[in-house]
RNA sequence: GCGAGCGUGGCGAAACUGGUAGACGCAGCGGACUUAAAAUCCGUUCGCCCUAAAGGCGGUGCGGGUUCAACUCCCGCCGCUCGCACCA
């Protein structure tokens, strides 16, 4: 008998499905009516090489697309390179590479090593982003919705690293600081270009119904992070106002300083417990008064340096100071209300401006506590006695019935607030409205290596579009990266930047900021139906036929950007005229699949005697083992006393170890090959992990496919655990995947040695397993996986979403290695055949409780005697009393003492 | 704080509408084959007790409840993971 030879037989195949082109996805007219199938994964970014952690998530794709195109579907399975973005940058910066080389460099090899998996994936479709091909069009797009209004510049504040000089994104600050340069983050005002994302916002809120075949988890987040909500929006009238503002010139955004002050609220039903106005820090009309108030000044300076780590929010009192403005209550013009700035109102949301009704609020309260401002409760809790009801510490915030409320008393907080909107549109000093959550999206970066925005700034004219012939505007190559230089190599480029206005021809600049790198990932699905056209971003009849993508996968890390992103360019591109998709919706069936994880290694800190100290090559390394080493300063000082001696410190710094590096005896760790004295070097065994190249638990895939081969790579992903769950990389489960393809392969060559390759038709059992041949393909077809596929469509219409949804045919869910299949009867089955052949009572432990139907204590006793084969009892069916072998769930049997269930169409008839 | 999810052997896990908990796989253990190892094959594997053979008891994070019957439903805790985070 043959063993399994990987070397030999993936190459084959590989160089067999490469030549026939049989990835090649068909155009719709050789398609001939055939279904189309588009399934992708989350293309990846070339960061460096592909280690067994990124080929679950290519893997997943794979099995589908494979399996759409056997069941005889015209199948788009392309890949690319989401290839802009900082790390080129970085590496650039750090190795005196060009941004453009290093990017392209690494996506030669991952290239390589994802055709070692062995995908089925069209590979003439490929692109990266970083083509000048590809984000031409991206250009073209840019100028296509700023003409229809969807893209807008605006000043915004954003989190500026001051070191590096650029703007950070939101995950790129930690703890208040610039993740590369550890400098305390500033806020600053910049001219941001925008896309108009919330002019989708309703509709994108709205679609989140129709995707059924996404994770819920995921729709949950998308819904929360659009987050709408209702409510209204009041004006209240100054009535008080200081003598300084009065001479002041009008706020931003006001004609005039005593305008109303517009607040938004949900709760307009509690408008008669409001005891306060409070303004954002850094509310326009805040920021007036700042200028004849040092006091209101240093609070708004106090505000902007705290307030950005989570944890200073948690711990934040609500501290505010008083405006010495007063405004009319909109329901009583003679009751006036004091007006604070306040550390817990957003600029960000809404009008930057609430009224505080302390009663129904937490924050509210705990505002007005601190500031003994007076207030009423005016929801009464259902059950509670208007009379004794208060409120002291802990806001009530549920509904309730209004009282203390005038006009409102006696209605329900749904009632209420209708009323009160009525009557505030009846006196023009409010209406109902909408509140997002969702904000237009920032898309201005100060980076080199990423899609250049087409336009020209003009001192005459402002700010103009590029023209879509002198299109792309292309990066320029010959660019400096230094430390010592930050910024936008872009902007101190000497020439790049210098050019004519397409308005008017005088001398004008152009733009140097590029555009998000989520930009180029928003639309590459799109692309991908007609990569190759050079004169549009596709055509438009090939991306209606092909989208939506049918199945696309990937992590759950971009649940919210990359997928809102995602669905408000397909909108925005259709509503440009760049293609026609009903609903707008890109992705139809979404699954999110789990991380691979594998333990970290870490070498201890460890202190060494300058006599193990030795140099080669300029570095400093141990003796023994050849480690390199660390010094410390000549002196430590603690309090201002010299606690050591002045000298130098030589010490083994810890760091993190890959797994091949690493031995494993007996559950413990130690360094591969190395000893120390004779002993072996312990290895600090660390927290399972995410494979990352920074913590080094990464398994390299050319050598995995060297040594075990893809398919055993395949497998184990695949099988270790369910898809939506992570899985540990280990020894032993590898072992398990290694065998489980070597059982397969012997029981295939059995069969191909006694029947020849092609024998339709042909059975052969082996371990429980059998196989047929059937058009050259062996399927199996033995009973107990026919139970395994039926329980896969059990566990499909349970989980309607995800990947049980991908694979909408007779699949089993959970690819476990031979699940039901390869193995024996454990002893659960054994038991389960002992009681049915009546030797053991058919519900163990609770029989001497239980009270038997008349018909199954004959049944049970019929059933005695141990003859015959045991009914087939396997997969959890249940063996069931014959009396009741009707459905037994369902509704209740109306008799009483019957345990019975009626049919579930229950029409008053008993089955028992 | 709010929201979502989860908690079952040495491990990955299964158990449908409440109906024999631990299917299936991995690892392990015992045996066969072998000079030996690997591979393969056979057996075994939740814990405890008992037995000649049977068998019995306990067990799904913890404490209650509903039910003839609870991993499953309800109430209250504990723990873990993820998301949002002063959103008015």
């Amino acid at each position: 008998m043959s063993r399994y030879n990987h070397r030999e037989v993936e190459p084959k195949w590989r160089e067999r499905w490469a030549a026939a082109k049989i990835d090649r996805a068909l155009s719709p007219d050789e398609a001939k009516g055939k279904p189309k199938a588009y399934i992708l994964e989350m293309f990846p970014y070339p960061s460096g090489r592909i280690h067994v952690g990124h080929s679950r998530n290519y893997t997943m794709g794979d099995v589908i697309a494979r399996f759409r195109r056997a069941n005889g579907y015209n199948v788009l399975h392309p890949m690319g390179w989401d290839a802009f973005g900082l790390p080129a940058e970085n590496a650039a910066m750090e190795r005196g590479i060009h941004p453009k080389g290093w990017t392209y460099d690494n996506i030669a090899a991952m290239r390589e090593q994802l055709k070692l998996l062995g995908l089925a994936i069209d590979w003439s479709r490929e692109f990266a982003t970083c083509d000048a091909s590809y984000y031409k069009h991206q250009q073209a797009m840019f100028l296509a919705f700023w003409k229809k209004g969807l893209v807008y510049r605006k000043k915004q504040k954003v989190n500026w690293d001051p070191v590096d000089n650029t703007v950070l994104a939101n995950e790129q600050v930690v703890d208040g600081k610039g993740w590369r340069s550890g400098a305390p983050v500033e806020t600053r005002e910049l001219e941001q270009w925008m896309f108009r994302v919330t002019a989708y916002a309703d509709d994108l809120l709205a679609a989140i119904g129709g995707l059924d075949k996404w994770p819920d988890k995921v729709r949950l987040m998308q819904s929360n992070w659009i987050g709408r909500s209702q409510g209204a929006r009041i004006w209240w009238d100054i009535a008080i106002v200081p003598d300084q503002l009065r001479a002041m010139s009008p706020p931003t955004g006001q004609s005039h300083a005593r305008d109303p002050i517009e607040v938004f609220t949900t709760r307009p039903d509690t408008l008669f417990g409001a005891s306060f106005l409070a303004l954002a820090p850094d509310h326009p009309l805040t920021k007036t008064i700042a200028e004849f108030r040092p006091d209101v000044a240093k609070f708004i300076a106090d505000c902007a340096t705290l307030g950005t780590s989570e944890a200073d929010i948690e711990k934040a009192e609500k501290v505010g100071v008083d405006l010495g403005i007063r405004v009319k209550h909109p329901f009583d013009e003679s009751w006036e209300l004091p007006v604070y700035a306040a550390n817990f109102v957003l600029s960000t949301y809404g009008s930057g401006a609430i009224f505080g009704s302390p009663a129904g609020d937490q924050r509210d309260l705990d505002f007005a506590n601190k500031y003994k401002l007076p207030f009423k409760p005016v929801v009464l809790p259902p059950g509670a006695d208007a009379a004794t009801h208060t409120i002291t510490t802990e806001a009530y915030v549920d509904d309730g019935v209004i009282y203390n409320s005038r006009f409102l008393d006696g209605l329900s907080t749904r009632d209420a607030i209708a009323r009160a909107i009525d009557e505030l549109v009846k006196l023009e000093k409010g209406e109902a409205t909408t509140q997002w959550r969702l904000r237009d999206w920032g898309v201005s970066r100060q980076r080199y290596w990423g899609c250049p925005i087409p336009a020209v700034h003009c001192a005459k004219c402002g700010v103009v579009p590029v023209p879509e012939k002198d299109l792309p505007i292309a990066l320029p190559e010959d660019v400096t990266f230094e430390r010592d230089k930050p910024g936008n190599p872009l902007d101190r480029h000497p020439t790049w930047k210098h050019t004519k206005c397409p308005a008017c021809g005088s001398a004008a600049q152009r733009e140097t900021d590029t555009l998000d790198t989520f930009v180029d990932s928003s639309w590459y699905f799109a692309r991908f139906t007609d990569a190759h056209n050079e004169t549009a971003p596709f055509d438009k009849e090939l991306a209606s036929y092909w989208l939506p993508v049918d199945q696309y996968v990937g992590g759950v890390e971009h649940a919210v950007l990359h997928l809102l992103y995602a669905r408000f360019f397909t909108r925005a591109m259709r509503d440009c005229g760049y293609l026609e998709l009903p609903g707008g919706e890109p992705f139809a069936s979404l699954f999110t699949q789990g991380m691979v994880v594998h333990e970290t290694y870490r070498r201890k800190q460890r202190g060494l005697m300058p006599s193990d100290v030795e140099t080669v090559d300029g570095h400093l390394v141990e003796k023994a083992t050849g480690f390199p080493v660390s010094t410390w300063g000549q002196s430590q000082f603690s309090g201002g006393s010299v606690i050591q001696a002045p000298s130098t410190t030589y010490f083994v710094s810890q760091a993190w170890l890959t797994p091949d590096e690493v031995e494993i005896v007996d559950g413990k760790a130690y360094e591969r090959g190395k000893t120390l004295d004779g002993e072996r070097i312990p290895v600090e065994i660390g927290p399972i992990e995410k494979m990352s190249k920074s913590k080094k638990n990464v398994v390299d895939l050319d050598a995995f496919v060297t040594d075990f081969g893809a398919d055993v790579a395949r497998w184990f992903v695949l099988s270790d655990s369910p898809p939506e769950r992570d899985v540990e990389w280990t020894a032993s489960g590898v072992k398990g995947a290694w065998n489980f393809v070597q059982r397969v392969w012997s029981l295939v060559d059995a069969h191909v040695r006694e029947y020849g390759p092609h024998h339709p038709g042909r059975h052969r059992r082996h371990r429980g397993l059998s196989l047929q041949c059937r058009g050259g393909a062996f399927v199996r077809t033995d009973q107990r996986h026919r139970q395994t596929q039926r329980r896969g469509r059990r566990l499909r219409v349970r989980a309607r979403r995800g990947f049980a949804h991908a694979q909408s045919a007779d699949r089993p869910v959970h690819a476990a290695p031979g699940r039901g299949v390869l193995g024996k009867p454990g002893r659960g089955r054994l038991r389960r055949h002992r009681a049915l052949a009546g030797r053991r009572p058919c519900f163990g432990r609770t029989q001497h409780r239980h009270t038997p139907h008349p018909g199954e204590r004959q049944e049970a006793r019929g059933n005695r005697g141990g003859q015959g084969p045991a009914p087939e009892g396997r997969g959890g069916r249940r063996p069931r009393p014959r009396g009741c072998e009707t459905l037994p769930r369902g509704p209740k049997c109306p008799q009483d003492h019957c345990r019975c269930r009626p049919d579930r169409e229950y029409r008053g008839e008993l089955r028992c």
